[in-house]
DNA sequence: CTTATATATTTAAGTAAATTATATATATAA
DNA sequence: TTATATATATAATTTACTTAAATATATAAG
């Protein structure tokens, strides 16, 4: 992933909720749909992607068929059922994140003198 | 940083924010506001933090003063005027990166059908 | 007085997850 | 015929974490 170094934790997340949305999507696709979503701020790279998408796999989170779309082979990845609950676990969990993260790049407060516990 | 996975990226731009906030910051202390600001949800490691400062230190970002405190020493991280112009950068990175995360997260749309290039 | 918990920093070893680069192959546009 | 778009795969490298352990002092609790 590329355009920002943030990415890192989060891609496998990504992917789940686009295949959480979407029933099938092939890898292509995904990158082209973040990049749609994100006005191009984030450009999957097919060397993060791939990898992501055969782990995920391997771990039973989803399944692959392959069709021929134009005389090619076209991989598409959808969810398993364990898949589509670990999806919703994660989204929450990332959109928990976000909020943290949000609030702490907002945040105008400063910090009380650091009390020692045994001062509380 | 524990709490999640998805911090991976985003410790420096952490750092950087509350140092620009604060003026000086002990690490320790960088743990425990992170803490109160994430309620908990979100606890830096040391073995992540310590070597982040060093790294910010050698970059020329921020500057330590020890000082000795109950019998302590405690080291002062501050930042340098080229750190305090890179918070800024970093945290409005950071803080763009969080919208485009949480519009992905919360979309609802599918995508048309894909459209060639050439097609549109 | 001994133990547990809190405060505080440091660093080594291991792992996970990316980036970068390369290879392969077909289709369409110029 | 060259460039760009579509499409997947994978090796090598780098970075950034987690986990763990070491060191040291202070206060609270029993």
């Amino acid at each position: 992933m590329t355009g920002g170094e943030f990415i890192k934790g989060t891609l496998k997340t990504i992917i789940l909720k686009l295949l959480a949305q979407n029933k099938q999507m092939y890898g292509y696709e995904i990158t082209q749909r973040v990049a749609q979503l994100s006005k191009d701020e984030i450009k999957l790279t097919y060397g993060a992607l791939y990898p992501t998408l055969y782990k995920l796999e391997s771990e039973g989170l989803l399944i692959t068929t392959t069709e021929i779309v134009d005389n090619r082979a076209r991989k598409y990845y959808s969810l398993t059922a364990e898949g589509k609950k670990l999806a919703k676990v994660k989204v929450s969990e990332l959109q928990r994140f976000t909020e943290i993260l949000s609030a702490i790049l907002t945040d105008s407060s400063k910090p009380n003198v650091t009390l020692k516990a045994w001062e509380s």
